[in-house]
Order: structure tokens, then C-alpha cells, then sequence
RNA sequence: GGCGGCGUCGCCAAGUGGUAAGGCAAAGGUCUGCAAAACCUUUAUUCACCGGUUCAAAUCCGGUCGCCGCCUCCA
């Protein structure tokens, strides 16, 4: 089976293929960096980490592009509000950027442009679209003409007729045609500019893209990813400006990740229901959160609440127990005795890297393949709940392979005990006893016990009970976590 | 107003023509001094609603209702 894509251009799933056998060239729009990221920002990189990450495992050499937007009206905007340079907001929240993207797991992109390193770059394309017919000086600004862009608005699906209706565009008095776009924009006393044949002035918002992703990839190259809202304008003022400039189709394959949504709204700025990143790295840990993201399909939406986040995190927990259950058998030594193989648990097995690859070369399904890792969980622990010493070579067979499908989505990558380390001491600071309290009252209890005085060792556990602590008894002794 | 998407068990979520994955929650059982975890069993004859096409539809077509997104910066 080949994998098959969802391309927002054609507005259907299609077989992918690359431009060169083997490689796979992808741009993926990154954040403009302003202020920290939120959560929706986690979700449109943790996706296209796991499809960078999934096109690595399926054999593919990736060119991977993500840009850092580091000169435009926000970032200004605060700079003069702090009372300093632009650069000096770009530069922190490039490092705060980087650190949330590291917390989450991601891996780094084979390059990491910034729009205001390759200012030249932007102006020569720029000069191109202006000898070409398709760009105009205006009075130190420089705009795209739409008109002359014939298949102007194929990726959105408008037409500009209607567009205009709609009208909420400010006629600027220097465009031509209201939905002309800014190339270059003319520097306003005080603004950081660069000098350029229209004078001193500071790129559009769309023209990096198009000059990053043609000195990185090229002028025609496979995937060119983003948030669903970047669509229009920014994605078709691309194709616009890459198509106009170089005479050849700019991305092939358009891939768009759905939103995160509070109370089923999108999360926005501008609508002041977002939660940082690290606000919810607080209260949860970034596997979970990372689990969650991946719970839903990349293009569906996904709604962000206490509830969905805690059921992730039992979840992930559940696979964790597993895991930590196999290294505990596995601990007691080598297969037993040669007794029969557990058919099921042989079956899953097996199959597990098949099923996650067909449900990932399906668009990437990670909802699905999160299913099939479940599935094998189960198998797993009713091998293990029946003792059986026999299946250690399997057991550890299928943690393998668990572990495999979890490289690929960037889960299942601690030890089991340190997940469960993590989840406890994150939950235990909570708490309104200390883990010494708990631990003396264990020691209570365990006197109790070994006295055969129930009733005082069932008093210890309801009464950590009430605080949120359950105890787990087992031949090893009594350990506890919090619920 | 234009364009696009969605509506599947109490909740989350796969499934896009062949007779409803998975997770969470819940109930019963096994295990346990009692618990927890884990295992076993149970939980949607039905996929917003109404028509139609088909041997066959949650999946295709038409309509209705509800929700959301884009059309302005936005992942």
C-alpha cells in the first residue's frame, strides 16, 4: 500500500508521490514570533513532526523547512510597547519557541530559516514579479496585482468578485485592485527597514515563504504544510507570488492541520481563549499532551479541555503499565519452559507494524494506530495477567514493537518507571500531605498488617484515600500514586 | 452573502459501498485480608433527521435541522 494524502489543492485524498524517488522536500509555515506559543501552535508542529518523522520511518530522505517569521507589524508593535528593539523580542521568542518545541519532543528540522536573513533573496524575487508584469512599485511599497495572476484563489476556492463583496478589504490607496497584496512595505520612521531598489523599507508577511522555501527546496518542490487559517491569504499569496515569479507549480502536496478548540470555538488571540503551552505543561506532562494531539485525526478538530486531557493521560498510562509489566517479567529471566505461544498475542504482534503503516499511509491515522497499539496492550497484558513464564521472547517482541510505532508518533520514549515517576511527583506537589507523612503512614500500615489489625490498615487507606492517595499492595511491598 | 467542514455509545474517537476499531466512564466476575492495577464478560440492530440510488449505505445523491471554520492578523 502507498501513501495516500489529503491535498487541500485538489481537495481529495491522492496517492503521494515525490518529485525525486526516495526524497521528500517539505515547507511548513512556522510561527511569527511575538509572544509564546499556545496550544494550537503545539498541535500544527507536533503534526508535522510526526509527519516528518512518519515519511523518515516509511524510508524517505527529508528536506525539512520550517521558518522562523522574525521581522512584521506584531513583533514591532511590542518592541516599541517594551521600549526596544525589534530584534529583541524576535530573539526571545525564538528561544521561547524552541524551548517549547524541545519539551514536546520534536525533532529539529533540517533547516530553520529567518525571514530577515534572507532579505535579498526576497528582493530578487520581488524584482522578478515586477519585470514579469506581475508586481508594481507604489510611493516605496511594492504589491502583487491579482488580476494578473490568472489561477489567483485555486487553493481557497474564491473567486475575487466575490471576495470583494464580501468587502471587509481596505482599499489601500496605493493598490491597483483592493486584494493586491504588500510585497515590500515602505519603512515608517522609527520601523527596522532594509535597503532595496523602492528604498528603505521591510518584506510582506508572504514573500518569505516563497523565497525560503525556493532557496532551501527549490521552485517546485512535494509538501508545503500549515494551519488550516493560513489557507487564505497567506498560502494562496504564496502559490501566487512562487508561481508568477518561476513559471512552475510551487507545492505539490498542500497539507492543512485542523484547530484546537475550547468549548468547540477556536482557540485564537484574538479571541483570548488560549492556553500557553507551558501553562499546560504545568499540569500536564508533555507526552500526554502530545498522546491527546494525536489522538484525533490531524485534520479533525480537537477540543481542548481538563476532561479530554486527563482521559489521554489514563490512557497513555495504560500502555506505560504494560510496558512496565513486560520489563517486570522479563526481569525474572529467559523463557521458563518452551510451552506454546500465545496465538492472539503471536497475531498482534506480527501485525502491528503493518496495521500502523496502513492506517498511517492512510493520511496519516494516527487515531487509528493508536487503536491497533491498544489492541496489542490488551493481548499483552492478558498474557502477562496469566503468569505466563513461557511467552517472554513474545512479550518482548511485542513491547518492541510497541516502542517502534511510539518512535514514530514521539511517545512511548521514556522507561516506564520514569513516566510513572514524572506523573507522581507532578501530582504529588499538589497534594495536601507530604510524600514523608504518606510514607510513615505506610510503615503504620504495614506494622498493622503484618499484626493482623485490618482494621486500623483499612483506616490508613481511607483515610489517604480522602486526600487523593491510593495504596497498592503488592508482594513487593506497598507503593502509592495519586489519583 | 460566498466558500469549506462537521453531526457515529454517557464522553473522546476510527470507520467513506459489504453489514459499527479503540480509549475513557459504568456494571458484574477473577485476583486481593480489603483495595489498586490487570484480565474476563456486558454496554450503539445503529451512525442528526427525511427521502432517493443500490442486492447491499454510517459511508453515494437530494432536502431539512444543528454546530463550526475561512472570507482581517492567526497554527
Amino acid at each position: 500500500m502507498t501513501l495516500r494524502v489529503y491535498n487541500t489543492l485538489s481537495g481529495t485524498k491522492e496517492e503521494f508521490t515525490p518529485l525525486v524517488p526516495g526524497k521528500v522536500s517539505m515547507y511548513v509555515c512556522g510561527v511569527t514570533v511575538y509572544d509564546h506559543c499556545h496550544i494550537g501552535h503545539a498541535r500544527a508542529n507536533v503534526v508535522f513532526d510526526m509527519i516528518y518523522r512518519y515519511l523518515c520511518h516509511a524510508g524517505y530522505e527529508v528536506t525539512y523547512v520550517r521558518n522562523y517569521t522574525d521581522v512584521d507589524d506584531k513583533i514591532i508593535n511590542r518592541a516599541n510597547q517594551e521600549g526596544v528593539p525589534f530584534n529583541v523580542i524576535s530573539e526571545r521568542f525564538i528561544a521561547e519557541f524552541d524551548r517549547d518545541m524541545a519539551a514536546l519532543g520534536l525533532a529539529l528540522p533540517t533547516h530553520q530559516p529567518k525571514a530577515t536573513e534572507h532579505i535579498a533573496e526576497m528582493t530578487a524575487v520581488i524584482s522578478r514579479l515586477i519585470e514579469k508584469g506581475y508586481a508594481y512599485a507604489a510611493d516605496g511599497d511594492v504589491y502583487f496585482c491579482v488580476e494578473e495572476f490568472a489561477p489567483y484563489l485555486k487553493l481557497s476556492k474564491r473567486n475575487l468578485d466575490e471576495m470583494q463583496a464580501g468587502a471587509r478589504i481596505e482599499v489601500g490607496e496605493k493598490k491597483r485592485h483592493p486584494m493586491d497584496f504588500a510585497l515590500w512595505k515602505g519603512s515608517k520612521p522609527g520601523e527596522p527597514f532594509w535597503e532595496s531598489p523602492w528604498g528603505k523599507g521591510r518584506p510582506g508577511w508572504h514573500i518569505e515563504c516563497s523565497a525560503m522555501s525556493m532557496k532551501y527546496l527549490g521552485e517546485t518542490f512535494d509538501i508545503h504544510g500549515g494551519g488550516k487559517d493560513l489557507v487564505f491569504p497567506h498560502h494562496e499569496n504564496e502559490i501566487a507570488q512562487s508561481e508568477a515569479a518561476n513559471g512552475k507549480p510551487f507545492a505539490h502536496y498542500w497539507i492543512h492541520n485542523g484547530f484546537v478548540n475550547i468549548n468547540a470555538e477556536k482557540m485564537s488571540k484574538s479571541l483570548g481563549n488560549f492556553f500557553t503551552i507551558k501553562e499546560v505543561l504545568e499540569k500536564y506532562d508533555a507526552e500526554v499532551l502530545r498522546f491527546f494531539l494525536l489522538s484525533a485525526h490531524y485534520r479533525s478538530p480537537i477540543d481542548f479541555s481538563d476532561q479530554n486531557l486527563r482521559e489521554a493521560e489514563t490512557g497513555l498510562e495504560r500502555i506505560y503499565t504494560t510496558l512496565a509489566g513486560i520489563d517486570e517479567e522479563l526481569a525474572k529471566g529467559e523463557d521458563s519452559t518452551a510451552g506454546e505461544a500465545d496465538h492472539e498475542l503471536v497475531g498482534k504482534t506480527a501485525t502491528l507494524a503493518d496495521r500502523f503503516r496502513e492506517a498511517m499511509d492512510d493520511d496519516f491515522n494516527t487515531a487509528q494506530a493508536l487503536g491497533f497499539v491498544f489492541d496489542l496492550v490488551r493481548s499483552a497484558n492478558r498474557v502477562l495477567a496469566e503468569g505466563r513464564g513461557d511467552n517472554r521472547a513474545l512479550l518482548a517482541e511485542a513491547r518492541d514493537r510497541i516502542r517502534e510505532v511510539g518512535t514514530v508518533l514521539g511517545i512511548f520514549t521514556s522507561g516506564p518507571r520514569a513516566f510513572a515517576e514524572r506523573l507522581k511527583s507532578r501530582k504529588a506537589a499538589e497534594l495536601p500531605i507530604s510524600p514523608e507523612e504518606i510514607g510513615r503512614l505506610i510503615e503504620e500500615r504495614i506494622a498493622a498488617r503484618a499484626a493482623r489489625d485490618f482494621r486500623r490498615a483499612d483506616e490508613i487507606r481511607d483515610t489517604l484515600a480522602e486526600q487523593g492517595i491510593m495504596l497498592l499492595d503488592s508482594p513487593q511491598g506497598t507503593t502509592w500514586k495519586v489519583k
